[in-house]
DNA sequence: ACCATATACTCAACTTATTGAGTATGTCAA
DNA sequence: TTGACATACTCAATAAGTTGAGTATATGGT
C-alpha cells in the first residue's frame, strides 16, 4: 500500500505533524493519492509501532499537543526497498463509466446531464492545476523537490485534459439525433 | 458502489452466471471498473438477497450447477434510481506518481526504467483496446448496447493514450543532463 | 453573540477489496 | 502423463478505506 510511502516521502523533505501531512495531500498529492486524516492519523501510528517514523511532541497552548514526525534510517530503508519494485497500473473504478454503458438503459437527458457536470468538474480542477503551474513556472530556481512535484502535477493536468476531451467526444455523438447513439427504452414504464 | 450497479448494467443485457459476468469484466468492463471473481459472486448473493437478481439453476454434467442470474424488477427501479443520482469523480491512488514525488530521494535509472515500463504497458494495453476499436467499426450496425460500450472503450483508450504521452514527456526532461530533473542524494549510503 | 473555519488529534463501526485456499472436472498440448 | 488453462462456485482472513462522532480552543466575520 502506497499512503504508507507517500507519507515517508513527504516526510523526507521535513517532519510534519499528521494534520501538516493532510494538509500536504488536500493541496499537492490530491491529484494522484487521495488520504483522509483518519487515514493518516492510523498509518502514522503503525508507521511509528514499525520504527518507520519517531515523532516529538510539541505542547501548543490551548490546541492538543503536536505530534512533530520524522523519518528514521529504517524508514529511509523501507522507502527505497519500496522505490525498487516494480509498480503496476492502479485499477480504474470509474462510476461514470457504467452509467455509459447502461446508457440504453437510462434517460438521455440525464446522462448528457451528467457529462455536462463531469465535463464542468474537470474543467474547474484543470484550471486550479494550471494555477499552480503558473505558480511553479514564475519561480526562476526551483527545488529539486519543486521539480519533481511539477512532473506529478503535469499529470494531473493532463488528467483533466482527457476527461474534457473525452466528454466532447461523447457529447457531440450523444446529442446528434442520427448517426450517433440515440434509443432510449424507458425501463418499466 | 458501482460494482453491483455494474453488475445489474450487464444483466440488463441477458441473464448470466457469476462466471460470465467474471469474463464480461476482463474482456470490455475493466478498462473503468476493476472486479475479482470473489467480489463478483460475493455481490451477486447480496442482490439476490435484496431481490435485485433471480437465479435459475442450471445442472451441469461434472462442472457445479451453474446460477444464471437475470436482472428483477426490483433491481431495475434500483439501477434507474442509481442512474439518477450525480456522480462524482473516483479519487485517484496511483504509485507510480509517488516515485515520482519522490524522484530526488531515489535513483534516477530506477525511475526512468519504471517510466519506460509503465510507457510500455499503456502501449499495449492501447493496442489491444484499438483492436476492439477496429472491430466495432467493422461492424456496420452496431447494437445500441454496443454503441454505448463503444463510447466506454474510447475513454480507455484516450486513459492509456495520454499516459504515453505524459510518459514521454517526463522521460525528456529525466534524461536531460542540465536543465532539467536531476541530481539524486544516495540515502544512507 | 453567534457562526464558520481552522488547528490537532482520537476512537469506533462499517463497508469494500484483496489474497489465498479449497472443491470438482474437462480439454489440449508437450 | 504431467501441467497449463478453462469452467464454476464457496469460504475465510486480512487489509484498506469510509463515515461519523468526540475533545478542545482560537480567530475572524456578521
Amino acid at each position: 500500500m502506497a499512503l504508507v510511502h507517500t507519507i515517508l516521502t513527504l516526510l523526507c523533505d521535513h517532519p510534519a505533524s499528521g494534520y501538516d501531512i493532510s494538509k500536504q495531500f488536500e493541496e499537492s498529492v490530491a491529484c494522484y493519492w487521495k488520504a483522509s486524516q483518519q487515514q493518516i492519523y492510523r498509518e502514522l501510528g503503525k508507521m511509528e509501532g514499525k520504527g518507520w517514523v519517531a515523532f516529538e511532541l510539541v505542547p501548543q497552548a490551548g490546541k492538543p499537543d503536536k505530534k512533530i514526525y520524522a523519518i528514521t534510517e529504517t524508514g529511509h530503508q523501507e522507502l527505497l526497498r519500496w522505490y525498487q519494485e516494480p509498480t503496476e497500473p492502479t485499477p480504474i473504478r470509474e462510476d461514470l463509466l457504467v452509467k455509459v454503458l447502461g446508457g440504453a438503459y437510462l434517460p438521455n437527458p440525464i446522462l448528457i446531464q451528467e457529462l455536462q457536470r463531469r465535463r464542468q468538474t474537470h474543467l474547474e480542477q484543470m484550471l486550479r492545476y494550471q494555477e499552480r503551474e503558473a505558480q511553479y513556472q514564475s519561480n526562476p530556481h526551483p527545488s529539486l523537490q519543486d521539480r519533481y512535484r511539477y512532473l506529478t502535477l503535469r499529470r494531473g493536468i493532463r488528467y483533466e485534459q482527457d476527461w474534457i476531451h473525452w466528454c466532447d467526444e461523447v457529447l457531440v455523438l450523444l446529442k446528434q439525433p442520427d448517426g450517433g447513439v440515440q434509443g432510449y427504452n424507458a425501463l418499466g414504464g
